[in-house]
DNA sequence: GCCTTGTAGTTAACATGTGAATTACATCTT
DNA sequence: AAGATGTAATTCACATGTTAACTACAAGGC
């Protein structure tokens, strides 16, 4: 088998889609000066629910230490709040804060008007195919293949 | 429409794939002590042959300012060369040195392994269909939808 | 109770991502 | 030829990615 090319690897094309997709999404976020990664935390905890660090990092795919720095700018503008857990120690939950409700609740119109958009232009259809394969991908991947 | 949950999300989905995906290759490229960026710009060189550094950007999906300091690192370890264009004095020809070719030879046939066992065990099929997919989507964002 | 082991989270160090500003050249215009 | 405009690359500032080391606490074994 060939190497693949750097025209066609799953690796470089992950990231060049992500990267046009998210190209939509970022001006949005620039105008509300949050990050993106800002943007998932907020939404994992809107989804969820009080969260900890560790679960929150997972649903977010947000590594612990970036995570850490994340979680404190929020908590200084806000947007989270954080509780120790009785009984142990070590635990926090982390939970989104009014502020940070009105934020998702403000920015919601335009984010489907954007989720719209890609699904018109790329094919609703083909767009649940894709999230399929791509989440069969992830599943083959990361039980213990 | 409603807003897509974090569990079904085009941009999360594809941050976790590439993150999966990723994975595999990351200790073959710290044993090498080489990042994955570095390896993307040696491969795209190696491939293209020597390009000036917007179009070894492009390529490489890598940002000009994070292609300057990978530059200046590679050409410090003496991976890749730089030589000035006549007649413009701002631009400059990148190209892989014969130790960047090593390197790659190098790491041909454990790269082909890795990228064998992800298509064994996602299907030889599925893979060249999401392959298919995500350039139709890149397509379909960057051509002025 | 003390010691070992395990776990949650943080810190440190360095590389990259990202947008804005800046520098160095080229080219165009008049 | 001087000035305006455009382009390639770099620099800056800050946020995140990444691995390793470290701290704080918990649970289990002796």
């Amino acid at each position: 088998m060939l190497p693949p090319s750097t025209r066609r690897s799953l690796p470089m094309a992950l990231l060049r889609a992500r990267e046009v997709i998210m190209a939509h999404f970022r001006p949005m976020l620039a105008r509300h000066d949050i990050t993106e990664q800002q943007w998932r935390v907020l939404r994992v905890l809107a989804e969820t629910g009080p969260l900890e660090a560790t679960e929150l990092a997972n649903r977010a795919s947000i590594l612990p230490p970036s995570l850490t720095r994340i979680i404190k700018a929020m908590e200084e503008r806000e947007f989270i709040t954080r509780n120790k857990v009785k009984d142990d120690g070590r635990r926090a939950l982390l939970a989104i804060s009014p502020a940070g409700v009105a934020l998702i609740e403000e920015l919601a119109p335009e984010r489907i008007a954007i989720y719209d958009a890609i699904e018109k232009r790329y094919g609703a259809e083909e767009h649940e195919r894709l999230l399929d394969m791509l989440e069969s991908l992830i599943q083959s991947e990361s039980t213990e293949g």
